[in-house]
DNA sequence: TTATATAAATATAATCATTACAAATATGGA
DNA sequence: TCCATATTTGTAATGATTATATTTATATAA
């Protein structure tokens, strides 16, 4: 829950990323918001620490992270990209209510019933949309 | 493979579409040609015979066959929606090379090791990126 | 048939996430 | 310190999608 400065800077350097203080604070953010931010998320929080942060600098920075496979790009959201920190294989579930991602542990053993050999597969992404538990209460309390 | 106007129009009468010239050409379209096409691609090949046609009348229509569940509206691709008018649930592999998509059927029975009862699930998306086999090859051949 | 109300299509402009680019700044080594 | 290079920044451009107002087509009733 809590990450030094110190450890962070380690996870850049071992992927042979330097330790910028923009890189490290969108990493830091990233490890203590596992909500699946977007940009805009990750902008509006950073720019008050870092008043001249740029919003080039998070798209290229999370850019950067996904080529090294620090984090992954989720596709799951219409209109704005989400970011992951957990790059192990997982399903996310998007909320059309609310908007809220959810993860949930899957098992891609015998998903594939074709033969892919042929194809080099660099990402598999399960995604599920629908209403999540809390948007289903709510819309049962206000009746419509 | 050949679908005559009568059948198509009566697919979109079944689901309370009214089948208009537009309608009828575009899920003309959409039954021949199965290769997840975009937009542009549908816009582009039919404004040749519907010179007065719309491009947010593609977009349109489509939005309105995705409602009827008609077609299914896929994010595989990074910066273009792609139309899919196979709305059985069935994995797609994307080729960041050529952009070609492919179907793979899938079992989705044990995919799931999460309990997720409490949520209402509407849609299922199975997406791999990789590199094809016709690209792998070509690599191969170019050497890079 | 003609009038009229409604649905659908069109043209155009607006939106907005993302990317391109050039200039400014920071950094690490000589 | 100086300099080459990496990084960041501000701004503009891109391009897919959506919003809006107008025009056109269609169905129904008089
Ligand atoms: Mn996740
Ligand atoms: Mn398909
Ligand atoms: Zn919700
Ligand atoms: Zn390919």
């Amino acid at each position: 829950m809590n990450y030094s400065i110190k450890d962070i800077s380690k996870m850049l350097s071992e992927k042979d990323i330097r330790p910028s203080h923009q890189r490290i604070k969108i990493l830091e953010y990233l490890l203590e918001n596992k909500q699946h931010p977007t940009v805009d998320m990750i902008y509006n929080e950073l720019h008050e620490e870092i008043p001249t942060l740029s919003k080039t600098t998070v798209y290229n920075t999370l850019s950067l992270f996904n080529e090294a496979k620090l984090v992954r790009i989720l596709s799951i959201d219409d209109n704005e990209a989400r970011y992951d920190i957990d790059i192990e294989n997982h399903g996310h579930f998007i909320c059309k209510k609310c908007g809220d991602i959810h993860d949930f542990e899957i098992n891609l053993d015998s998903l594939v019933k074709d033969n892919l050999d042929e194809f080099e597969i660099n990402e598999k992404h399960i995604y599920f949309n629908g209403i999540c538990p809390k948007c289903k209460t709510d819309i049962r309390q206000s009746n419509n």
